[in-house]
DNA sequence: CGTAACCTTGAGTAATGTCAAGACTGGTGG
DNA sequence: CCACCAGTCTTGACATTACTCAAGGTTACG
């Protein structure tokens, strides 16, 4: 199973470039494979964490408990994705990470992480990318959620999830939706679900998506991006070509 | 003034170890200082910034604006932080960063600090480490403004800048309040000034907080902490001693 | 002393949340 | 194959939070 962890590998190449050393390293990190059914946690919020996951199939979200008992979803993880080393690298994790559809993932020890990061420089560069990343989506969604009316934020989610969606495939993952209830886009947004039914509908009743049981299709990509304020440039898609 | 960055150095010094090699390469960082009157801007979206700026003394705040002219304001900066990595990293600034107050700011080529990230990996993870946090905080933003209500929302900010306050000045800082107007703390929280008018209005009546003009101290820590909800574990603050 | 920000306050409005009931869906066991 | 069940979706009526608009007060600063 030399190649499981081609698809990291394939991510973080479309942000750095490797050469053959660094590829052989990366490809070489000890891990174990593992699957979970939906629902079920990656990392639990508190727990210490050693390991790193590397997600090769399948959905996941990374979703914070407040005060009163309100869940809101702050992340979305798809195939490629090291989805834990914030957790692993800040020791104490601040929040739990959960699976949204059956997934199967590659666990990697912190310290092996760590090694290859101090002993190659530039996979430690790599990483640090893809932070970097995953921080520049955080921020797009702070302005979504406090600047933004519920119909554009849901419509802003929608252009994300078939961005992301779309590069995974070009990576050759093989999925063409991502199965979230109405309650699970809820608390990604800051809505309740009944907000996000109606918002669906009128998006739904406008042309710009159709839909079938849990099932969202776009049907009009411009329109949709120009109701939600959409501008991929968050997602850095393409920092090799700068 | 070999000096000037020791305010970096001590900031990741709070959560990476370093050998002497390592801080005499961070110190020795080529740099221009430069000052900047309130309002400034140290970077401006959509500019290639071949920079990054350490913030010395004052404060700053990152921005985007959305579709509709709305401002959000993404993250405070405090002094020591290196205020642009994410865009000068990213290259393409996909958001703004502007002067709250007057600031002093020490402008590194962004080569230089590649040049040593990847010829000392301590600093590397440093970095790097540095980065997953800012990615922390713009993560528990998410949830404050997702998931909390406008009184919640503002406890919660007052109590990460009194925490963040506390920090700099620890590490020989010398401020005391974070001078944000009332329209600037609502773009930080996804609300219009006239809302925080009010919720600060609640918090001076049951008496958490004090205000004088443009000044606002805490009285009850406890209390304005169990309002808001807040944990400061999302900060980050001591990684060392886990 | 005047001016430009900023803050404060009230009255009315719009967006979103709450509650609750009924309908649909997919899976399970009989 | 059917009936049931839990989870999800849909819908309406109503409540509430936060926004908008607008006017007057305050502060800092020249």
């Amino acid at each position: 199973m030399t190649d499981t962890l081609q698809r990291l590998l394939v991510k973080l190449k479309r942000r750095s470039r490797f050469d053959p050393a660094d590829e052989a390293a990366l490809l070489g990190l000890p891990f174990t494979v593992k699957t979970l059914e939906p629902g079920h946690y990656l990392v639990r919020q508190g727990e210490r964490a050693d390991f790193t996951c590397v997600l090769l199939e399948g959905f996941a979200y990374r979703q914070k408990i407040v005060g009163d008992g309100g869940r809101q979803i702050i992340a979305l993880q798809v195939p490629g994705d090291a989805v834990d080393l914030q957790n692993s690298l800040l020791k104490i994790a601040d929040h739990s990470v959960q699976a949204l559809t059956a997934i199967t993932m590659a666990r990697v020890p912190r310290v092996a992480l760590l090694d290859i990061a101090a002993t190659y420089p530039a996979i430690a560069h790599a990483f640090w990318l893809d932070t970097l990343v995953d921080g520049s989506i955080a921020w797009e969604w702070i302005a979504n959620i406090g600047r933004r009316d519920a119909l554009m934020r849901l419509a802003h989610l929608l252009c994300e999830c078939a961005v992301r969606l779309e590069v995974v495939n070009a990576e050759g993952g093989d999925c063409d939706t991502l199965p979230m209830t109405q309650e699970q886009i809820g608390d990604a947004l800051g809505l309740t679900p009944v907000h996000v039914n109606r918002m669906l509908k009128l998006l739904e009743r406008d042309g710009l998506i159709a839909r079938r049981t849990r099932v969202i299709v776009i049907l009009d990509t411009a329109r949709l991006r120009s109701v939600a304020d959409f501008q991929s440039a968050y997602l850095h898609l393409n920092l090799l070509d700068d």
